[in-house]
DNA sequence: AGAAGTACCTTGACAGTCGATGTATGTCGT
DNA sequence: ACGACATACATCGACTGTCAAGGTACTTCT
């Protein structure tokens, strides 16, 4: 984890979002993708991560529903919802801006 | 302003820095060039800004002195520290990193 | 005289992050 | 059998950054 949280903050949803448009899972696991895909750089506090949850469902953004009783501990699965799919292709179209703008605003060469 | 503020936050210290490392420069200038360079797309609100200003004094990254009086409203002139700098690098070189990271976390192709 | 632009500043509300803590189950080594 | 560890979810309270709203003060243009 050496990312300053703080340098992802406003992404988080986003990243999530983008997990649940692979499919349906669940919140572990899904941490653990991310963790995996940024070599162990990156990865939501849990209370972060629930929260998030709670705030995207609160937002229609994405639904959940109980795993079916298997081994291990219970798990709560989440869906992204066709709201949340559009959501997504916005937020994915504004980390384009965004990237585009801090490469121009985090750089010394003139304009 | 088309970019949602939360998705910056976070760069808010960089971007300033960023800024000073041209030079000395005082508030509502730097807010103005940033203005600009994004094409009118982002710019601090300046609650936002005078505290950024205060937070970076603070912490060393920066300096202020008044200007000279000259016509017009009174400025607050800032320079950037050596420490400045040197956090500036590492920022700087953090963009980097979190950009391919969210290049990837934000991103529906397979690893 | 009044409006608009320049330039700075503070306060209080709000939202997201996270350390700490708690619950419960399964697995592995000894 | 026991403890340690991993899986998996959840809440609370402290902390930090953003920002709407409000204020001060000077200059320029109409």
């Amino acid at each position: 984890m050496s990312i300053s949280a703080d340098t992802l903050r406003g992404h988080t949803d986003t990243i999530i979002l983008t997990q649940l448009m692979r499919g349906d899972n669940y919140g572990y696991e899904i941490n653990k993708t991310i963790q995996q895909r940024t070599k162990g750089e990156y990865g939501f506090k849990e209370a972060t991560l629930y929260t998030a949850f709670k705030r995207l469902e609160s937002a229609g953004l994405i639904s959940s529903y109980w795993g079916e009783d298997g081994p291990g501990a219970r798990r709560r699965y989440y869906s992204i919802t066709d709201e949340g799919k559009r959501r997504w292709e916005e937020n994915s179209l504004e980390w384009q801006t965004t990237r585009a703008l801090l490469d121009a605003l985090i750089s010394l060469e003139e304009d």
